[in-house]
RNA sequence: GGGCCUUUAGCUCAGGGGUUUAGAGCGCUCGCCUCACACGCGAGAGGUCGAUGGUUCAAAUCCAUCAAGGCCCACCA
């Protein structure tokens, strides 16, 4: 049993922060994510234990991570699922939640057994050779290997998961928990052994379940065998009946032909016998209504041991199964002539032989469905074989209700759908699989006289009954102890702390591929064992596609390897970007060039910082020593920092929304917006200093407070970057780090919605003169003259106050503002709502031009107008439709007239 | 055979009954090495929102049908 940390055990040394980059350096992702990395792992700000829910008050917020394969390598879906979840577990962090992430991995039967066999093969080792025990060693050391190269990984992608509770499937906890159910689940009688038509995959010789069914279509024949009716002592009537099939190789199984009861051409033969070709087996004939009588030649041959439905007719009709297949895939001795031969080999020789005596009618192309196992690839046997079930039903019950009552909640929603139609119609579990590796079957055979056990004489215990007795050969399928995931690895069976405090979770992050696989029966074991869910929110992401749509695979050589994506572009710039892509369950076409635009945005951040950040005292270091931070008032703040501030305040409460809502490419988006477009273009550019001049204090101090705050609200995207530039801004006590800080969240006090709307203003007429500017080639070093004709006194004296804003932006030498300006000559002219500006362009101005400029201005205002006076000449707009929103419309027709009428005297005034 | 998803600018995608005349990134055009950033700055061009019909005062947005592409499930030999 792992031990649960607790925090008055455990007081983990915070490490000096490492050094920051120094001011003016280009930001070169790798060093400062590794350093950050370490500092935050080995000071223990992923810690979260039991005692800060149970005594600290605070609100648990857990994800239990899928734990990779044991055999894996990082890849873009785990890239996407982690971003995802990480970003989470931080946002929930900050915000205050015991944010809990509980990595792991997992022992992946088939797939790490095939690996390791595969390996010892290149060495001359062969499986079976050198036995169960000593296979399993090598597996062991396998895993000892490579077991956490994939954590590892995760570490370089920033994953923030509390590394003290990390499992393996295969540990001793975890299979303490797989005993314990699989007892239990016998003990309930919801575990049994039964007999049945299983999906065999010859090639690694085990059972599997049909999720773990490919069907795919191929191109493949359809064969028309003829079976002579015959009486009693084998001699023939001379009639006969046609059958088609696809797998002429089970003809030696078949043990009836059947034919539909209402086929008249064949009503008179129901109840004789047929011969069947190649072996000369002499069947019945029996009438099912199973059988579709417009198919091939409208008779089916019946081999129960080798096809599902032809099983349930066997068994309607007390047919004899036979089965003519080996385990390898080979024909057994039911195979007669065949017996020994692969069973496609023996499929070419039973047609040849068929061909030959005139058994075979005909031979059509045909396509039809294979059943692929998706392991190995190996079409699939249905094939009788003893295997331990898990009756469903019983559990799939309550796992529809929390679904249906809303105790669980799928985003996107859709999912949930998915998962009701396969609840609904869900079959038993086949769970034993003929495997070394896994979790080892806790049934107990007696053994006789030889030694050789006696399968109807068994006890189903976690431990070995005592001498006497032997234990199932098999194991149980990897999903029988992922299933047990959330609350296995808090330590279930067992009431620890960690359980109570964690359990149930939060959020499962997952892609739909193993919806049914894992996400639907973590819900039927958790309702089951622990009668709570397991968590209360399931976010289903796409699967990553590569740029033409395609799954990445290995055959294809079109995967994009995550770290080689962090290498170039660096982990931050993975991160945004996948979260930018992440829109709610669409499948993502990826294209590696897309990485660059989180780049860029992660340099952007870095480089802002360097406007006011060169400004700050530094020690020899590079530390800050000087918190440029002060009091203040928001009444005292100028237009642009509290127009700033209103737009933060806005942008937070978007994006924290966004988050909580699982929107994670909306919440990207509202973040980037305000950093690049807000604060970059605008706010920094307004706040610079002249030329020459330092800043003022005051204004970088609001350049640091709102830069923290972005910091803050990038974090959970873009942890490392965001954490360097952190430490750069003020000095900070020691753990007082971005990761540990709370989330923003400005005051609503500290907006100013008018400033907001006066600043946009402003927009607009920077705009405006700068589109001016372009249109007659004003170079950005030619200071040029403007003059703004405000529509009403007091927007004048409030622009009057703000025009150094304009100057600066616009490259202007000389501004005046007035509510009753003159518009000089030979000058351009802007609209903005009430307002006009006039850019006086002695011997630049070009009539031609700025004739056609206005005209546009004017073509498209007019083009609006129509729209709105359209809707307002309709009566039953006005009479129907909401007073606000009809007044909204009067307002926009009046405002464009305005603009359109001044428009218009500008254009008249040219001449 | 059932069910789901997608179709919006050249490309990749947001948006999801009234948000000024539909947005972003990339690409494209023009002008800029403006002392944070050319991984950048400024200005632009470019969509009758797959088609048809309907509901509504109002549809890219809701409904129906169709078309194209994709996915999942299913026992037609």
């Amino acid at each position: 049993m792992t031990e649960i940390p607790r925090d008055r055990n455990h007081q983990p040394e915070i490490p000096e922060p490492p050094a920051p980059a120094p001011v003016g350096s280009a930001y070169e992702p790798e060093a400062v994510e590794l350093a950050w990395y370490r500092y935050w792992e080995e000071g223990g700000f992923f810690h979260v234990d039991p005692d800060a829910v149970h005594e600290g008050g605070k609100e648990p917020f857990v994800i239990p991570m899928p734990p990779p394969n044991v055999t894996g390598r990082l890849h873009m879906g785990h890239g996407l699922q982690d971003t995802v979840q990480d970003l989470l577990i931080r946002f929930k962090r900050m915000q205050g939640f015991a944010a809990l992430w509980i990595p792991g991995i997992d022992h992946a039967g088939i797939a790490t057994q095939n690996v390791v066999e595969k390996t010892l093969k290149k060495d001359g080792i062969d499986r079976k050779e050198i036995g169960r025990e000593a296979f399993l060693e090598h597996v062991w050391d396998w895993k000892q290997e490579y077991g956490d190269i994939i954590l590892q990984q995760k570490r370089r992608l920033g994953d923030s998961c509390d590394w003290r509770y990390e499992r393996f499937t295969m540990d001793e906890g975890l299979s303490e928990a797989v005993q314990k159910v699989f007892v239990t689940l016998y003990e309930q009688g919801l575990v049994y052994k039964g007999e049945y038509l299983v999906n065999w995959d010859p090639d690694n010789q085990t059972v599997i379940s049909n999720e773990e069914v490919d069907n795919v279509e191929r191109n493949g024949s359809l064969w028309t065998v003829r079976y002579p009716v015959v009486d009693e002592d084998g001699t023939e009537t001379g009639e006969y009946i046609d059958i088609a099939t696809t797998r002429p190789e089970t003809i030696p199984a078949d043990t009836a032909v059947a034919v539909h009861p209402e086929d008249d051409r064949f009503r008179h033969l129901v109840c004789k016998t047929v011969r069947v070709p190649a072996v000369g087996r002499i069947v019945p004939i029996i009438a099912d209504d199973y059988i579709k009588m417009d198919f091939g030649a409208g008779a089916l041959k019946v081999t129960p041991g080798h096809d599902e439905n032809d099983f349930q007719i066997g068994k309607r009709h007390g047919l004899e199964t036979v089965s003519l297949m080996n385990l390898d895939g080979t024909l057994n001795e039911e195979g007669g002539p065949y017996a020994g031969m692969e069973r496609f080999a023996a499929r070419k020789a039973i047609v040849a032989d068929m061909e030959a005596s005139g058994e075979l009618v005909k031979i059509e192309d045909y396509v039809q469905t294979v059943p692929i196992s998706s392991r190995s690839k190996a079409v699939i046997e249905p094939l009788l074989s003893p295997q331990w079930y898990v009756a469903m039903e019983p559990l799939a019950t309550r796992a529809l209700e929390v679904v249906n009552d809303g105790t669980i909640t799928f985003h996107p929603a859709r999912w949930a759908n998915e998962y009701r139609r396969w609840l609904e119609d869900i079959r038993d579990w086949p769970i034993s699989r003929q495997l070394w590796w896994g979790h080892r079957i806790p049934v107990w055979y007696r053994t006789d006289a030889d030694g050789e056990r006696i399968e109807e004489d068994f006890v189903v215990s976690v431990d070995s009954p005592g001498e006497g007795y032997v234990q199932d050969e098999d194991v149980l399928d990897t999903w029988f102890s992922s299933w047990l995931w959330p609350f296995a690895t808090l330590g279930w069976p067992d009431d620890t702390d960690a359980l109570k405090a964690f359990y149930p979770g939060s959020v499962l992050v997952s892609g739909y591929d193993i919806l049914f696989f894992w996400i639907a029966r973590m819900i039927m074991a958790g309702t089951h064992f622990t009668d709570e869910v397991p968590y209360t929110d399931v976010f289903v992401t796409g699967m990553i596609k590569d740029k033409q749509g395609r799954w990445m695979s290995k055959s294809l050589g079109n995967g994009i390897d995550p770290l080689d994506m962090i290498e170039t572009y660096g982990a931050d710039a993975v991160r945004y970007t996948l979260a930018k892509l992440c829109a709610q369950g669409q499948d993502i076409k990826l294209d590696p060039a897309a990485f660059e635009g989180g780049r860029n945005f992660a340099n952007k951040i870095w480089n802002a910082s360097r406007v006011f950040g060169r400004f700050v005292e530094r020690d020899d270091a590079g530390r800050p020593t000087e918190d440029l931070r002060r009091q203040r008032d928001f009444s005292e703040l100028n237009l642009a920092e509290r127009w700033l501030l209103t737009r933060l305040h806005d942008t937070v409460e978007a994006v924290t929304e966004s988050l909580n809502a699982y929107r994670i490419s909306e919440a990207a988006q509202l973040a980037y917006d305000f950093v690049w477009r807000d604060f970059c273009d605008w706010y920094l550019e307004v706040s610079k200093a002249p030329r020459g001049e330092s800043p003022a204090r005051d204004s970088l101090a609001l350049s640091v407070e709102v830069f923290e705050k972005i910091l803050g609200l990038l974090h959970p995207f873009m942890p490392f970057v965001t954490e360097e530039l952190w430490w750069t801004l003020r000095p900070r006590a020691e753990g007082e780090a971005c990761i540990a800080s709370a989330w923003p969240s400005p005051s609503k006090e500290e907006t100013d919605p008018e400033a907001a709307a006066l600043f946009t203003t402003i927009q607009d007429l920077v705009t405006g003169i700068r589109q001016v500017r372009a249109q007659y080639n004003v170079p950005p070093s030619q200071r040029i003259r403007a003059l703004v004709r405000a529509g009403d006194a007091a927007t004048a004296s409030a622009l009057e106050r703000a025009s150094d804003y304009v100057e600066r932006l616009a490259g202007l030498s000389e501004l005046a503002i007035g509510a009753d300006l003159e518009k000089p000559a030979a000058s351009a002219a802007i609209v903005v709502g009430a307002h006009e500006v006039f850019v006086p362009l002695a011997g630049m101005i070009d009539l031609g031009v700025e004739r056609q400029r206005l005209q546009k201005e004017i073509g498209a205002k007019r083009g609006f107008l129509g729209g709105v006076e359209k809707k307002l000449r309709n009566e039953a707009f006005v009479s129907r439709a909401p007073e606000a929103v009809v007044a909204k419309e009067r307002q926009k027709a009046e405002d464009a007239k305005a603009e359109i009428a001044a428009l218009e005297a500008n254009l008249a005034d040219l001449g």
